[in-house]
DNA sequence: CTGAAAGCGCTAACAA
DNA sequence: TTGTTAGCGCTTTCAG
């Protein structure tokens, strides 16, 4: 391996020439094309953990994701990663496999990596992540979730339901079920239901009822299977586009037709809704943008800039077959 | 920022003590238990830049994908960070979107970062690639890919075109079009269509049409839409499921009911075959084993061991709906 | 513009 | 079992 020593030897000059060379410094025109011609001869390249250990940060940022396989996961993930690279920082992705001790054990194990920053898509924000947080003094973006612990990047959850409800209701469904999440998730399980809710309340005389599922698609299906038995409703409101699916999959195979017998519509936004048919009515986030604006701000904060504590996102809402009788 | 120095200090031993002590190494039972408190008390954690220094390694394995929004790519990078984790190594994801010079690129650029080892998920093994294999001098597997530039776990694409070609002719197909990809890809483009041919050549008044299209379904489905016009073929096998689905969506579009007036077939078993009706037949490839191989090989190539230098995996046809009626 | 020297936090002989 | 010492490769004063 050759080192900013060996540069310095081979070009007769002192290393701290070398460095000074590579950082941008002030080298006389003659050092800096013997330097030019060495270090492209040598195929040096500086020693990251050297110039880390010595300068106290890394060009790493960690993000800590609940699971691989999510689209909204991968939009993110996929802004961010660009957005990362046009600055010349590198991802480090964490995977918690949908465990929650293990988001607050990668924010720990991620600040001994010294990245310059955390993005984490959290589903909760527990007070042993806010003690992480706080104790491992390295600037953490949250994505989905607000807290007061840090910064924080939602998503319009109130709004987004609000459209949902009141398509259901301009509809005229007056049985409608929700198929929801738990509420520890505050987005997803408490938010994104009380705007379903407010927008069914434009109408009075609209019957909903309430069950709690899974994320997994396969949870899902199989409860949905057995639940759906029993249900009269007309408008099936699922908190996500995957349990979306797995609801009209079950009434299928239940013999309830979508949109005939029963209407189905999620939220995310998710590619899939329009590769099955009926395509699903959905309301779609603004993924790629909060990777984005993540980025950018963390990048900012390292910097020691201010920025908002909160930033709302907007959303769009897609009606779709699965609600709107086809053509 | 606490050091080993500090904790030295704190406890009355020498740094070396210190070390040894979170090595590993013999302490005595006394100094064992003073550090356990001071450790303890002060959150120290020991600064992984400076011990990578040292060592001249680091816990960090790398990955090189070209998207992240894949089936294929989320299973085999999640079984990857599952593995990876129980041996305590963190994983570096880059991701080239689609872009082959950037895996070449990327190559160095974990080098870089001193990475134990590298995983590519690569499409393509060029001469810049098998120049920088071995230029960085890091153990890289490849997956998916064969090369003599270095280690390799595959698919059996042979077998599994040979599964969808014989199924094919069993069910008595005459017109069959092939939907494949470019053959630069050489596992995907060029083996997994000789298995297709191999199998479909059991029976000799088959008649087979080619085409090749982008892995993109977007502008694979944009392409079928207007070349399934002019054709006549009873049965279109895809190179991936994501193409199937396409040619699936196109057929539809020109009024053409599956399997009823044409079967469609893909490979790689995505759970979206599942998913939409009628359920894609399809050959399903062993993404989360291939994974978990690829760590468990790459960390013995880091401890100098020697292991295969290729290794095939088997697949699983999955005959569905999309080519056998539909009860 | 350049060089000498100190030191980032850690590990690993080597001696005691 | 423990401490001393010498670096790992780099950046950064501080003199020159």
């Amino acid at each position: 391996m050759v080192t900013i020593n060996d540069i310095a030897k081979l070009a007769g000059v002192a290393k701290s020439t070398v460095s000074r060379y590579l950082n941008g410094g002030s080298v006389s025109r003659k050092t800096k094309e013997t330097l030019d011609r060495i270090i492209a001869e040598t195929d040096y390249v500086p020693n990251t953990f050297a110039q880390s250990l010595k300068i106290k940060k890394s060009n790493l940022v960690g993000t800590i994701i609940p699971r691989l396989n999510s689209y909204a996961t991968n939009e993110i993930l996929g802004s961010v990663d660009r957005a990362l690279k046009e600055k010349n920082y590198q991802l480090l992705i964490t995977n918690t496999d949908q465990d929650v001790d293990r988001e607050v054990e990668n924010l720990y194990a991620l600040s001994r990596q010294k990245v310059a920053g955390i993005i984490l898509l959290a589903t909760v924000v527990t007070k042993a992540h806010r003690e992480a947080i706080s104790k491992i003094g390295i600037p953490v973006i949250l994505l989905g979730q607000r807290s007061d612990a840090t910064y924080a990047i939602v998503h319009d959850e109130l709004d987004a339901g609000y459209h949902i409800g009141k398509h259901a209701v301009e509809l005229g469904h007056k049985e409608v079920l929700y198929v929801g999440v738990t509420e520890t998730d505050e987005a997803v399980g408490r938010l994104r239901k009380k705007g379903v809710l407010d927008g069914l309340s434009l109408s009075d005389d609209v019957h909903v009822e309430e069950v709690v599922v899974d994320f997994n698609y396969d949870k899902a299906f199989q409860f949905l299977k057995d639940y759906l038995k029993g249900s009269k409703a007309t408008y099936i409101i699922c908190a996500t586009d995957n349990i979306a699916i797995a609801a009209y999959k079950a009434s299928v195979s239940l013999g309830k037709s979508v949109p005939e017998d029963v209407s189905v519509s999620g939220f995310g936004g998710y590619s899939i809704t329009d590769l099955i048919s009926p395509s699903i009515t959905t309301v779609k986030y603004a993924y790629k943008e909060m990777g984005k604006i993540a980025v950018e701000n963390l990048l900012r904060i390292i910097e020691g800039e201010e920025i908002p504590r909160r930033i709302t996102l907007g959303c769009e809402f897609l009606p779709k077959e699965s609600t709107i009788a086809r053509k």
